[in-house]
DNA sequence: TTTTAAATATGATATTTGTCATGTTTTCTG
DNA sequence: CAGAAAACATGACAAATATCATATTTAAAA
């Protein structure tokens, strides 16, 4: 099995803050995970024993509606922290976890972090900064859903997602998500989703490949009013 | 001036996990003011070069969208800490803090407590769970702003206020707030906000005394659909 | 490969919510 | 206290979005 202490991945989180010590002894209990598209990850509610640090791939966490839709809530990707916020507050995970393509993933027990926070003040200051900066994106969600329009909100994903997530070498959004995934993170209905994505299509502002989207003009759509 | 390590409102927020030296240096460098209804605490955008800790009284955080409105993200009550997030992330205020009501408050530098946070691993584990609990309530504020109607959001807000913040000895609710705060927590128009808020009276689910709002029927105002 | 199921697409229509107009009530200010 | 301003209220209509129906295309499975 690989070391913490070697990996590269750790650069990109908060373990990067631990000492060598401390990732030494994450490494001898870690375990490593191949997870497949799809497949869940952590159910809402469920009770998390760790966390995961995302070697590869992508996810998306939701929380199902009470009427029955799933609202896409934040995606992580490789080099981040998954299940961090149920840990800290101890309680059950709020949200679903689901790959949204192959991903590998380490598994860190939960008292491993729990000591390592309340033992290394630049490790949970670190953590800190992390939550510190996805609740302000959640302020902003919450700011986009209240005020902006279904079109305006899915132009912003398109721009969100090429910018946070990257483009493949054709120059298509690396994340391949359904019609349905975008109506779940832009909180519309899937038909909805689906007609603005044909209308910012024929406005020149993406193009598909296959099921893959590209999109045509940043600035465009960054301007959708 | 009052002293920090004999104040009573610490046990509320994270500052009761300072010890009694922390406390002491904090109260030295402490300042505190009176904030009367309606001023601005701090702007979208403004450096905050230290927290608030709320001795008394009610504000809110709410951020301007690209329209024009402001919506409200969060409301923070006696107890409460003040300007965590953006001070931990170094980045400006993100939101702007206004008082609903007369408000009392201590103004504690930055150094003060990002060396605490940095020395001090219980108070910075406390403040991370208090980050937490908000990251929670931020995601089920965007899962309710995009899948619920207007209306059940509205049910929803009056029963987080009752529940949270309390009633008045008359049974109405302690926070008061305008039909336009209504509108700008729930993320829609004013006049939609008086019309749902009509339409609830109207259903024996609320009443009103003067601008006041009393729940007549909780249970009920939860089952809205 | 064939068959079946799922995802995508689009029209027609219903519902929700926003906007504008206007009137009333409450609160503030000189 | 009077007048002005702000907050509250409600109707009429417009716009945005959801829902339902039904093709069509794509992917999965037998």
């Amino acid at each position: 099995m690989s070391k913490c202490e070697q990996c590269i991945i750790k650069q990109f989180n908060s373990l990067k803050s631990l000492t060598k010590d401390e990732l030494v002894r994450i490494s001898s209990c870690k375990t490593s995970k191949i997870i497949k598209k799809g497949e869940v990850i952590f159910e809402e509610g469920e009770n998390l024993n760790g966390v995961y640090c995302v070697k590869d791939g992508i996810c998306k966490l939701s929380k199902l509606s009470e009427n029955g839709k799933d609202q896409i809530v934040k995606m992580v990707v490789k080099g981040q922290l998954l299940g961090q916020r149920s840990l800290i507050s101890e309680e059950s995970s709020n949200l679903q976890a689901i790959a949204l393509n192959d991903m590998e993933v380490c598994f860190i027990p939960k008292s491993e972090i729990i000591a390592d926070l309340q033992k290394n003040p630049k490790f949970s200051f670190d953590v800190l900064k992390d939550m510190a900066h996805d609740l302000k994106e959640a302020d902003d969600i919450i700011v986009n859903m209240a005020q902006k329009s279904v079109k305006q909100r899915l132009a912003e994903t398109l721009v969100y997602i090429h910018d946070s997530f990257g483009v493949n070498p054709d120059g298509t959004l690396s994340v391949l998500l359904s019609r349905e995934d975008y109506a779940n993170i832009v909180g519309t209905a899937t038909e909805s989703a689906i007609r603005v994505l044909s209308q910012l299509k024929k406005e020149g502002l993406i193009s598909t490949v296959g099921k893959y989207i590209k999109i045509e003009n940043l600035q465009g759509l960054k301007r959708v009013e």
